[in-house]
DNA sequence: GCCGTTTTCGGCCCGACTGTTTTCAGTCG
């Protein structure tokens, strides 16, 4: 049978929560189960493995229960439990919770009082005015659930994150100029978009303000150009749905809660549930308000760094709140170095008019130098990529010469001779290892026959890997974020083939790949491989997508040491001619 | 269902907003 991968088993366990909290379950069962599918999504190493070897219960929230669950699942690809309940509940119901403002309280009201086992029922019994006579239901609900109903499917589900940190732009904007100067003390993007996870569902926008302003800001909020619905909105906190379809939610506090309320808004909501655990310890409530005694005075925070300081943690960077160890690594002062933007030293793939880009090499060099880079390399498609313009021998002996041309001209900048080989799907490259020799740097990437077997594509990849000629794996898994999914390969086998043959992993910095992501790069890390983060830029507009990359390697625990093209020129050459 | 430098039983993060209520339950984050 097909393996399931965490992600499913995160599904199913969240969807098993689900199903219990509708028949009414113990509310803190509910939550383990939760919390169960929520730890296994952020999991890094595989769940097969862990059964393997008999140590999921060392994951904190599973216990003897879940772990005969996941097991079962694994096994029989169902839960015993979960098929009997599926049979009680029809599937319509578990539908209608996905609702907005229809909970699985009300869902469960909804069937074993009126019996309605579908949305459809559901849009009936509305229709006819079955629902407001339903204790706890009135006009009001009855209208919301309508206007819900016609919406819950239209609502944009994720977007990527560049897409968000522009949409957060443009609303922090737009308030900004609704408002007099001075009356917004503050504002910054929390939640995913600040922790910049790679896909995200809400937007999440802190406003430090007087509280006497706090009624007009919150009605300004609604009255914004972009927002289409309001879900919400009291004097603390705004939920408005705009034009695109997107949840934002806008919270307001004075200057002296911002840090808390940034440390709170920000999330993970994991991190946010360990941290108030620790308070607890330390004898402290902490909240959107403070952190704050049990004689209700409150702790002086200046800064976010304050509250980790007063519960004895070194400062988590938002990128690692995920409770996935950082909590313990702040206690214990063994967090990472992250690496920032500035560690960059030069982009080491990208396009020019020679294949698919839109400049010269010229252009593309002189804008990197302009941006701080000490060098950089022309990578080119190769031959067989012809919807890329892939280049022929002919042509790259050209383009070399061209390099040489410019680098002439160049004072303190290197442009570097690269090329982005095809792996074709026997795992040969395609240009022959001689040519390959002449150049700087060879990334080789798959651009075709993305359904191979797990093993077969493996096996072509690593070959790829494995030859001498090849410096870079680039966007090693190919997928494209809300596009493609992930080709099946092994990463362990390549992270270890990599390791072994001194080749470095990309991460792809384009919004769309965002590949390797923070899970395989922390996995790559521990096991000892270098990585190098890329724009694979095709316009020069793109080098600023580096910032995305960044943000995944920070969100995978690494350092600049684990990057290559943090390394200096000299340092850089050393690795690139090592086999 | 999970967990334990006071515990194997009795807790489990905390708060905003809404609609239906007359003090609160449900939903959401």
């Amino acid at each position: 049978m097909e393996k399931l991968t965490n992600k499913e088993v995160s599904k199913l366990l969240a969807e098993f929560g689900d199903l219990l909290a509708i028949n009414g379950e113990n509310e803190f069962k509910i939550r383990a189960y939760n919390n169960a599918a929520r730890k296994i999504q952020s999991l890094e190493a595989n769940l097969s493995e862990l059964i393997k070897e008999d140590s999921l219960e060392d994951i904190k929230g599973i216990g003897k229960g879940i772990a005969g669950t996941i097991k079962e699942i694994f096994e029989n690809g169902f839960s015993q439990e979960m098929e009997e309940l599926k049979r009680e509940l029809p599937s319509g119901v578990l539908e209608m919770t996905k609702i907005p403002n229809l909970g699985p309280k009300r869902a469960h009201q909804l069937y074993y009082e009126l019996g309605l086992k579908s949305v459809a029922e559901l849009r009936e019994a509305l229709e006819n005015n079955k629902v407001r006579e339903l204790k706890g239901f009135g006009p009001k609900s009855e209208q919301k659930l309508l206007k819900g109903l016609q919406n819950y499917k239209k609502y944009v589900d994720r977007i990527i994150i560049s897409q968000a940190v522009e949409e957060a732009d443009k609303l922090i904007n737009a308030l900004k100029n609704s408002v007099e100067e001075g009356i917004i003390k503050n504002i910054e993007v929390c939640g995913s978009t600040r922790r910049r996870k790679e896909m995200i569902g809400d937007i999440d926008i802190l406003v430090a303000c007087a509280a006497e302003d706090k009624e007009s800001l919150s009605k300004k909020i609604t009255e914004l150009e972009l927002t289409d619905e309001i879900i919400g909105a009291g004097d603390k906190k705004v939920s408005i749905i705009t034009c695109d379809g997107l949840q934002v939610d806008f919270r307001l506090v004075s200057s002296e809660e911002f840090p808390s309320a940034l440390h709170y808004f920000t999330g993970s909501q994991a991190h946010n549930v360990r941290m108030r655990q620790l308070a607890k310890d330390h004898n402290l409530k902490l909240n959107e308000y403070g952190l704050i005694k049990n004689d209700d005075s409150r702790i002086d925070i200046k800064s976010e760094e304050d509250i980790f300081v007063h519960l004895g943690l070194k400062y988590i960077i938002p990128e690692l709140r995920e409770d996935s160890g950082e909590i313990e690594a702040a206690a214990e002062d063994r967090l990472p170095v992250s690496i920032e933007v500035s560690d960059i030293k030069g982009d080491l793939h990208m396009h020019s008019r020679y294949s698919d880009g839109a400049f010269t090499i010229e252009e593309m060099g002189e804008a990197a130098r302009k941006r701080g880079y000490s060098y950089i390399a022309i990578t080119d498609h190769s031959k067989s990529l012809k919807v890329a313009n892939g280049m022929s021998v002919e042509r790259l002996k050209k383009q070399l010469q061209e390099i040489d041309e410019v680098n002439k001209k160049m004072d303190g900048f290197r442009i570097l001779k690269g090329i982005e080989v095809d792996i074709m799907p026997d795992g040969s490259l395609d240009f022959e290892d001689e040519i390959l020799s002449e150049l700087d740097l060879v990334i080789a990437s798959v651009h075709s026959s993305f359904a191979m077997t797990e093993e077969e594509m493996t096996a072509r990849i690593i070959k790829a890997v494995k030859n001498t000629e090849v410096n870079i794996l680039a966007h090693p898994r190919g997928r494209i974020l809300g596009g493609r999914a992930a080709y099946k390969v092994d990463m362990n086998q390549v992270i270890e083939a990599a390791l072994e043959s001194n080749t470095a992993l990309e991460i792809n910095s384009s919004p769309h790949r965002l590949d390797l992501d923070d899970k395989w790069s922390r996995r790559a890390k521990e096991a000892g491989a270098l990585l190098t983060i890329n724009t694979d830029a095709h316009h020069y507009r793109e080098f600023n997508d580096i910032k995305y990359g960044v943000s995944v390697a920070r969100r995978g625990w690494l350092e600049k040491d684990d990057v290559i093209n943090t390394f200096d020129l000299d340092k850089l050459m050393k690795f690139l001619r090592e086999d």
